[in-house]
Order: structure tokens, then sequence, then C-alpha cells
DNA sequence: CTCATTACTTACCTGTAGGTAGGTTTTTTC
DNA sequence: GAAAAAACCTACCTACAGGTAAGTAATGAG
């Protein structure tokens, strides 16, 4: 089944562009070249753009989805489950100094079409509440230590990892290191 | 000296689509068109527009330089001097949504001619260098409260603002507004 | 009053982005 | 093994981005 084969590939090589140079700074030559296909290969998988990015965001949002039932599945605690949470923008960094998908398409949120829109305040509040489930969680156990709701508490923690990956790309990856550091602290977590 | 006041209003507005729809959204005809000018004009200020965004870059730099001497002249505490800083992003938000033009760039970062990424890196430096500055004489001072170097808690604060304005696109001002409650909260500042 | 400079304009040009129409090859299905 | 559907390709098209060349109108200095 090479269809499915070479829309995956679209979504991949996209998705790397993404999180590379931001959704307006890659065209459809940029995926089909390395892929050794033509600019209209993409356009039968996706007729356009938007609908490349539509389906872009709704596979990270699938995927999140499966991670954290995963997660649920193997009962984790709440301490894995953030650690878990800390691992996507880890790998982000080590893949390269990738920037999170989400925060990329923020700074370009005004010039998004509405559809993609839709989907990126969904994806956004997708990874949030659960993070603020297991933040309670947490507490509740007395696991991880805050003030404040966890809902506040997750915006926090979601701000500061998706900064600092950007930091990290001007000022070296010890940047982001130091974040993950100082924000496990804070919650009373050992290293 | 209507010279000065084109070129200054090109800047103004060029930061303007800098900040609300990123580096690669603009073109010079977006910038033209609100200044009732065409598009050659802006050429004829900035050859190229890599030179428009180093010129960008740099009157933001001049610009926070003389933002600090002012609060160093004028011998302002640490505390103050923090709380300056989160004016800045402060502003942005309360003017039309608006994002930290440094997180803007880090998104784009792998996008720009090497001119402006070094005008990027500076900015940032110079930036976060300040604020740690300002932390550790607030710690000295025994008015500001954290672990670690001052660096580091430098590059926390940076990240958590400069997320939490992209986020605050998709969740709203508050989710801002939090984020620096909290920051405050942990250096031991009241409200 | 003239000359040069400054601040533009008009009129282009090239490249590329996103997109489409129609044809061709490969695979699947019956 | 034929028909139909899937997965492409070739060859375009339009719009706009960034940029340039040559000309013009206004200012200001000598």
């Amino acid at each position: 089944m090479a269809q499915a084969d070479t829309k995956t590939q679209i979504l991949d090589t996209a998705e790397a562009l993404l999180q590379d140079r931001g959704f307006n700074a890659f065209s459809y030559n940029h995926i089909a070249q390395p892929l050794g296909v033509k600019n209209a290969a993409i356009h039968y998988h996706f007729p356009t753009k938007t609908d490349l990015g539509v389906a872009l965001i709704e596979r990270c949002r699938a995927r999140f989805q499966q991670y954290t039932e995963l997660l649920e599945a193997g009962e984790a605690s709440p301490v894995l489950k953030f650690e878990a949470y800390l691992t996507l923008p880890w790998r982000y960094l080590r893949d390269g100094g990738k920037v999170c998908p989400l925060g990329a398409l923020e700074v370009e949120f005004n010039t998004l079409p509405e559809e993609m829109q839709l989907e990126v305040i969904a994806l956004d509040q997708q990874m949030r509440a659960w993070l603020a489930i297991a933040l309670e969680e947490g507490r509740e156990q007395e696991l991880l230590h805050f003030e404040g709701s966890a809902e506040e508490q997750a915006i926090l923690i979601a701000a500061a990892l998706q900064g600092a990956l950007q930091i990290a790309r001007v000022a070296g990856q010890s940047a982001f290191n130091t974040c993950v550091r100082h924000l496990k602290q804070e919650l009373g977590l050992a290293n």
C-alpha cells in the first residue's frame, strides 16, 4: 500500500518542516523533493495547503490522545505522566533543534485559515487539559506541590517549555534543560 | 523631515506585522499600503528585506538599551526593574494580541539570513543578561527569592513570558496574566 | 538661480508559491 | 483478463513576492 505510505511520508515531512521553519516558510515543493515526487502528487493527497495543515494538526491530536491513553492504561503515576509530557519537547530539541508545533502555529496564528485556527485551539486545549489533570492527581497524592489551580500551573509549564524550546535555538540546548530542571524543582521533584 | 518620518513609519509598521504575522508572512506591499506609498519606496529606505529585518532588530536593541539605562539612571530597585521587564510583553498583549518579536524570530530562525540570525542572538542575550543582573541584585537585597543562578532564573522567566504571549493568542489574555502571577509568586513578590 | 541631493514614482523583471486539467501508469476487484 | 479506481506525472496558470532601472518632484545649499 504505497498510498498510505506516501500520505504518511508527506505528513512526516510537513511536520518536520513546520517545526523547523514554520508553516508559511515551506511549500509543496519542499515536501515533494525529498520524497522524490512531484508537486502535484502532494495536491492529490491534500488538495490545498489548508487541508494539509488541518490533517497535520489532527494527527498531532490523535497521537497525543493515543499517548495519553497508553499512560492511563498503564496506570502511570502522576509523576511519570508529567515526565512523559516533558519527553515531547525534549525529543523535539534532540531531533535537530525543532520547536513545538503548537508554538510555531501560534506565532503564525493570524495568518492561518480558520479551519486551522480551530484545530490549533483544540490541540492547545487538549494538551493543557490533560496536563492539568495529571498535575492535580499528583497534588492529591502529595507527589507534586504547587499553589493555585492545576490549570494555571499547566499554563505556566506549557508556556515555559514552549518558550524554552525557542530560546534553545539561539542560546543552546542547555537553556531548555535549565528550564526543565527548575520546573521540576518547583514542583518538588528531585532530579 | 519627511524622510526620517517615513523611515520610522516603515519600521513601526514592519514591527507590528512581525509581531502579528511573523517575518515570512508580510511583504513590502503590506508595509507600503497603510503608509500610502509604493512598494519601491520601501526599497529606497531598505534595499532588501534583510536590511529591513536587521534594522528592525537593531532598533529593538537600541530601545531596550535606552529603557534599561533610564531605569539604571533612576536608581530603580530590582523589583521595579523586574516589573519594568514584565511591562514589555504586557504591552504587546494589550496592543492587539501581539507576540514577542524575539519569539517570532526564533520560530522562523532557520529561514532567516545570517545577518538577521546574528542580531536575533544578540537581542536575546542582551535582554536576558540584563534581567539576570536585576534578579541577582534583587536576591542580594533579599527582595527576590529563587534557587540556582540568576541566569538560569532569567531563562525560565523569559521562556515563560514568551510562551505565555503565544498561548494567550489561543487561550485568551488570562493565560498570560496567570503566568505573570505565578512567576511573581515564585520570586516571593506579593501582587 | 542653479545644481545636487533626497524621497519618492512608474514600469518593469524573475522566481516561486499554490493550484488545476488532463493524461498515464499501476493496482485492485470482480 | 477487463474494468475501474488509485496514485501519480506533465504541463500549465495566476498571483504575488522581492527587487531593479530610470525618471520626476521637491528641497536646500552655494
